[in-house]
DNA sequence: TTGCTTTCTTAACATATGGTAATTTTTTTC
DNA sequence: GAAAAAAATTACCATATGTTAAGAAAGCAA
């Protein structure tokens, strides 16, 4: 727990009243993996932060295929944003890709932190930003990149996550069938 | 101005003060059809609210290829947000689709706001917010849709917008040619 | 270890979309 | 309104990616 405080201490002045709130909010677990901790249709009540480990977020559309949305390693925020910040239910699941360590959040409190302890507005204002960036690049990938370029992009971005990442994961987060993946990753090979 | 005024005032109370801040930063501007108003590759000094009329965003690719990231219609706020989130140079253009009216400001000068006024910590959350939602939604599109349902949504999203805006543009949006949405769009009569 | 299950690869074929180029249509400009 | 410019359509062929199905490899559980 006390890696997220410092993360939070880089960016605002945490006074030892809010620090405390944080931590009574949090609740520390493990989880094995495979776990689901959040399914498409329920109400989304959880934000996590990964302390250890890798969980993906992730839909299932009409034909049953699975689309990931985002995985989040060490330091990352996960949870179905769309549903939180809508207040409908979780359009996405997500589960735990290996055993994994996290600090679970009831949506609720975390909001809530920012009327008790106002400096949290900015806090929460910075990571949305760096959040709209980086999806705003994923989109500029999807539309200018070959799957082959965006699996390089990918690899870069998340290294050593393919040595616990179903490769039919890493697809369906680039947009294309694990048998075009398999392709591409044989054709790097050569 | 007083439409951006209102929009605020549904999100927070706006102080008499902070509300002469705005109308003293911002500047009503009327902008020809075609016009670049940021250059990918200059250092990111604006922000603009549409008044009326229709912008877009884009980045040119290292072919030449243009891939549109944003249409802004009335009431949208347009901006290259990855360079002035990160604080780096431009790496999209900007430039009116047709005549088009926009209030211009300063990214400093907005960014200030929430400085002097910190209850504009808030209205900025909401924005990003709701930003974040739309681009994981555009990126679950992506995902899991072919062109021409990607095409059926965009037309929801943005009705009337294919009366002013070329089909080349659009389909630079989608991820598709022109020559692509131009056989998309004629399965659709059929 | 052994067997079972999941994941990955491979292949043959299907389909959507891209590239190029010519033609038509629409819009702009004078 | 005529000429010029820009945009859209069309056609033909190329290519990337999808689909289905089978077999190989790897991982997991007893």
């Amino acid at each position: 727990m006390e890696k997220l405080i410092s993360l939070i201490k880089e960016s605002i002045h945490l006074s030892s009243e809010a620090e405390n709130h944080i931590l009574s909010i949090g609740n520390e677990i493990e989880v094995k993996k495979g776990t689901p901790l959040i399914s498409q249709g329920q109400s989304v009540r959880k934000t996590y932060f990964v302390l250890d480990g890798c969980l993906r977020s992730y839909c299932v559309d009409k034909d049953g295929k699975e689309h990931t949305l985002q995985f989040a390693v060490k330091n990352w925020w996960i949870s179905d944003f769309i549903a939180i910040y809508t207040n409908e239910s979780a359009s996405l699941s997500i589960e735990t890709i290996i055993n994994s360590k996290v600090i679970e959040f009831n949506a609720k409190d975390l909001s809530e932190i920012m009327t008790l302890f106002p400096e949290f507005e900015s806090f929460q204002r910075e990571n949305l930003e760096r959040h709209v960036v980086s999806l705003y690049k994923r989109i500029l990938n999807q539309l200018q990149l070959s799957a082959s370029e965006r699996y390089d992009i990918f690899l870069s971005q998340y290294p050593n996550i393919e040595k616990h990442t179903p490769n039919f994961h890493i697809a369906s987060y680039l947009g294309i069938t694990q048998q075009s993946l398999s392709r591409i990753r044989i054709e790097k090979v050569k």
